[in-house]
DNA sequence: AACCTATTTAGATACTTTTCTAAATAGCTG
DNA sequence: CAGCTATTTAGAAAAGTATCTAAATAGGTT
C-alpha cells in the first residue's frame, strides 16, 4: 500500500517539481505555490497527497507552514525497481 | 513527458504485477489476463499503456501475442530519484 | 479581543482513468 | 475459404483525480 501511495505521489508533474524545490532547502506553502499558475488551495491539495505519503513533512514557524523534503520514503521504490532487474548506476 | 509516461504506467497495482509477472518470463496476453480478476478487454487496455510507455515489448507467435518486459526505460526514473538524494543500495 | 496574513477545508465542476460489454481484427487450421 | 482462437478496439458507464471559488481555521500582532 506504501508504495502504491508513493508512486500515485510522484505521478503527477506539480507534485514532482514541489519534490524538486524542496530538494535544497525548505519552502512555506505561499512560496511554492508561487512557483505555479494555480490556486493556493489546488497547491495546498498536493502538498496534502505528498505528506500523506510520507515524502515532505511539515514544520510550523511564525504562522508560515514550511515543508521539507523527507526522500528516504523512495527506498522501497528504488527495491522495486532492482528488483525487476533495473541496474543501477550508470 | 517520458518520466511522466512511465510514472503514469507504474502508479497502477495492476500494471506493476504485470511487470512483475513478466520479469522471469514472457506470457501471453491470455495468460497475463488469467492472473487477474478482470476482463480480457481491460488488461489488454494495461498493456497499451504499458506498451506505449515502453516497458514491454510485444512478439507475435501463433495467433498468441507475448510480452516482454523492458525494465532499461527505468533508468530515468532511477536517475531523478537519485537526484531528489535517495540512497542507493541498502 | 479584533484584525491581519498564511494556509487549509468544503463543496462543486471538469477532466482523466479504469472497467465493462459488444463488436472487430488477425492469424491459424481444417 | 470457413471456422476457430487470441487479442484488440470502440463506446459507454463508473470511479477517481485535479482544479476552482468561497468559507473556515490558526496563529501572530496591535
Amino acid at each position: 500500500m506504501a508504495m502504491n501511495t508513493t508512486l500515485k505521489a510522484i505521478a503527477d508533474p506539480v507534485r514532482r517539481k514541489i519534490l524538486e524545490l524542496l530538494k535544497h532547502q525548505s519552502y512555506s506553502a505561499g512560496e511554492i505555490a508561487q512557483q505555479f499558475d494555480l490556486r493556493q488551495a489546488t497547491v495546498s491539495y498536493h502538498l496534502k497527497l505528498l505528506k500523506q505519503a510520507g515524502l515532505i513533512s511539515e514544520r510550523r514557524e511564525k504562522n508560515f507552514i514550511y515543508y521539507d523534503l523527507n526522500a528516504s520514503v523512495f527506498e522501497e521504490v528504488l527495491r522495486w525497481l532492482y528488483s525487476l532487474g533495473v541496474k543501477g548506476d550508470d
